[in-house]
DNA sequence: CATATGACACTAT
DNA sequence: AATAGTGCCATAT
């Protein structure tokens, strides 16, 4: 099993509503420093939307990236109840604990 | 095998 | 608090 799919195994517990980082992924996937390579296989996710690669933000709160734009994916997240303000969201208050 | 790339993270300003 | 550097890792070339 490559890495992406690692990553693509280890979304999928996010639920609905929660978001995660791309070094929290890359943490569970056991790959320290690995944020940067997380993106890269969201950025491909074959699996969408199965695997919610829109729930995956950056460490500081600040949304990241999208494949097809940022905008759509805070859309998806507020139709999900995720707040975002200023292009940030509430980690403390949204961040889904992947175990480790 | 060597380099370049990108949806990041951390530290020091 | 916001910004700039620098390091990191899996993939693609």
């Amino acid at each position: 099993m490559s890495f992406s799919e690692k990553c693509y195994a280890v979304l999928r517990k996010v639920p609905r509503g929660k978001v995660t980082t791309y070094g929290e992924i890359a943490r569970a996937v056991g790959v320290l420093g690995g944020a940067r390579a997380v993106g890269n296989a969201m950025n491909k996710n074959p699996y969408a939307p199965e695997v919610p690669c829109h729930r995956v933000i950056c460490s500081d709160g600040k949304i990241g990236g999208f494949a097809t734009g940022s905008a759509k994916k805070v859309k998806m997240l507020e139709k999900e109840n995720v707040e975002v303000r200023n292009w940030k969201v509430d980690l403390e208050k949204h961040k889904f604990i992947l175990r480790r």
